[in-house]
DNA sequence: CACGTTTTGAACTGATCGATCCACAACAAC
DNA sequence: GTTGTTGTGGATCGATCAGTTCAAAACGTG
């Protein structure tokens, strides 16, 4: 019995998710996110609270949208070293699909953000777990199948794999080209 | 023959740096930069230009300033292997030598700026060139003293290390604690 | 059609941004 | 001590910031 709205509000997060991966928080006007989301300042405000609680969604929705991309990737019935290299690769991927060399919104909300919103903290550190629980699966079935050494634990090397993946995306924002890279995870992959 | 300075150019670029490193180029403001160092608007304009050529030139120091600290390490006469963990353990040393967990100002930098100022840009890598450079020659030495395996060739060695040692401290940033971050350098050297 | 509720657009708030300007202060040279 | 040159403090610029306010518009319901 109210006027209805004129926005899908989860298309408009969506597009709110680009702004802050392209500008961080900062650098994203509310102007921005209004012009790019279609919303009006009012909608906007109705809508998401703050600024600050857009941005806390837009974490969450991107954290939650790649680690279902990335978990489909467990089901691949492949031995567990060419599992680990597939789930490295798809994440560095990302980083080429367009000319912006955009390393992952996490990552950004990490070096923007770190520990001075703590529920902003702890979204990313959720990820960043999830993330190396993944590849901790991943080991672990190399290490059963027989395709990685069982030298050192799996969730051990799984923190190292994950480390390594994050420094590579932010060297690439400078000079690092796409072989670079690939040359890099290859090395590593190789050590396992 | 006209009035001197009452500062020293030096010391105030030594302050900025901290501005820059503690809250990245967008969130230092100029009032900040004021107060910091001690200059009047005046003479901070006058004496750097703009705030982007105080950044540039606050990324600079800091640059030549860590990599001269840095180089030192090469001096000791310990074996490769050794000498890698060492080298390792002392960029991240830095972050925990206070309590803000500060990733390092290149990473930073990497992250807010990257390739959209070209000079910046070009400074950055410049940099993470010349440090890996440096673990390449830790890397080489322990392939030559024996303590590092030859499989793969000390520069993509390097480059991986380099990686994983970004990475680590962009996590630090969130959750990592100092034990982690040791875990993981032990278990990544033992790769090597 | 009229009522009640919600959305919407646009004007607006006070604060802060980077940067400039100018009158005046401080010193060196003569 | 006068002159010439440079440094300095403070006022100020226009732009932009995140967020608020309010009246008008748009719909479901009776």
């Amino acid at each position: 019995m109210a006027r209805p709205r004129s926005f899908d509000a989860d298309t408009a997060l969506g597009a709110a998710v680009e702004d802050f991966w392209d500008a961080g928080f900062g650098a994203t006007s509310t102007d921005e996110l209004c012009r790019s989301t279609g919303l009006s300042r009012s909608s906007l405000y109705n809508t998401f609270g703050s600024k600050r609680d857009l941005y806390l969604r837009a974490i969450l929705r991107y954290a939650s949208e790649k680690q279902g991309q990335r978990t489909e990737l467990l089901a691949a019935e492949v031995d567990g070293r060419t599992l680990v290299a597939a789930i490295l690769a798809s994440v560095l991927d990302e980083q080429w699909s367009d000319d912006d060399r955009r390393t992952c919104l996490m990552i950004n909300a990490c070096v923007e953000i770190g520990a001075s919103d703590d529920e902003v903290r702890r979204a990313l550190a959720s990820n960043a777990e999830d993330f190396r629980r993944m590849i901790t699966e991943a080991v672990r079935r190399g290490q059963l199948d027989g395709s990685i050494h069982t030298s050192a634990p799996a969730d051990r090397l799984a923190a190292v794999l994950a480390a390594a993946v994050d420094g590579l995306q932010v060297r690439s924002r400078i000079d690092l080209d796409r072989a670079d890279v690939d040359a890099a995870v290859s090395t590593l992959v190789d050590l396992l």
